[in-house]
DNA sequence: CGGGTACTTGACCGATTGGTCAAGTCCCCG
DNA sequence: CGGGGACTTGACCAATCGGTCAAGTACCCG
């Protein structure tokens, strides 16, 4: 699974063939059949596998944190550092989201951290933190941000520098903040 | 061009083969190739169209408009209702940002739009309305939100209502005035 | 009307695709 | 030691891929 996200990831899903896989690892083509079904579920267990990986980490690094707000910031910090790190996960999430065939599998993942940092938003509306706005709206739009940033630094176009980062950070809470 | 972009965009890409979409069209397949060289250079001058009524709009959006803080939110929401009418080309520069072979295609495009929007963020600061940051990362980030939001709009999970586009707006207009 | 250019056709090409399967090999358990 | 499930092999399959090209057809110009 691992080689063939590595190939996935760098040549795309379409272009690389069961057979480059098998080659690549030193096996026969039936071994691939027989761990799985087709190509397709092949992918769809990657795609799990990166899903279950980030909601680890996201769970962990709001664990601690004191107010909505924190939990905001660090839930937001967390995902920026798992995507830049897991390049090949977050490559094929990219992939997965234009592709009808596999865009049902990240939705419901997607669904439940969006739904998370919902949460706190509102906990934070509730608190008077920030002004009552869609928690879910305002949970998307901090995922398009931090998602983008990664995009970039991943397609070699922008260094997501600490600083970057803290900007990204800074533009989301502002986002949500203002009237 | 414009049936082959609707398949690209329903069925992806690599699925749609040559034969289909001349068979869809009821054409000799030496037609495709009297007109293109490869299935290749077709996408890209597709892209190529797509980018260029994009930026288009954005430019008739923005003309017109009086401070900088205005201009920002008037290409904003010109980018969001292209996006949203122009689902095909939108789809198709979502999956050519996830292919290497086509990312290329999209950078230049991309960069100009972005380095127009910075111009007015930086406008704006010079004008001391928003506090002094990156803007060419502000821009991108305000790209991010904003294609998000049609992502969600387009795969059904969010309806894009004119309510959701003003709250879009401010997340991106509070995202760069926050200190 | 004759000839040449612009365009169109679809059979055809070698390569490759995702997937199958008969024939093993390996190793554990009785 | 013998048998049987777990696992592996790679030749093989029909289908399809992107792309070519000899053989037209349509139409304009002299």
């Amino acid at each position: 699974m691992a080689y063939a996200a590595d190939r996935f990831a760098d040549n795309g899903y379409h272009p690389t063939s069961v057979a480059e896989i098998v080659e690549g690892l030193g096996v026969g083509k039936g071994v691939f059949y027989w761990y799985f079904d087709s190509k397709e579920e092949l992918l769809r267990a990657i795609l799990a596998d990166g899903q279950l990986d980030l909601r680890r980490r996201q769970r962990a690094a709001i664990a601690g944190a004191e107010g909505p707000m924190e939990r905001i910031e660090r839930g937001i910090r967390a995902s920026i550092e798992w995507s830049l790190e897991q390049r090949v996960f977050f490559r094929l999430f990219q992939f997965a989201a234009t592709d009808d065939r596999f865009a049902d599998n990240l939705r419901k993942g997607e669904q439940v951290a969006v739904r998370d940092a919902a949460k706190h938003v509102a906990d934070a509306m509730a608190a008077g933190e920030i002004p009552d706005r869609d928690p879910v709206l305002l949970a998307h739009a901090m995922l398009g941000v931090t998602t983008h940033l990664v995009q970039l630094d991943h397609r070699g176009l922008m260094k997501a520098t600490p600083e970057a980062i803290d900007s990204c950070v800074a533009f989301c809470l502002g986002g949500i903040s203002r009237v």
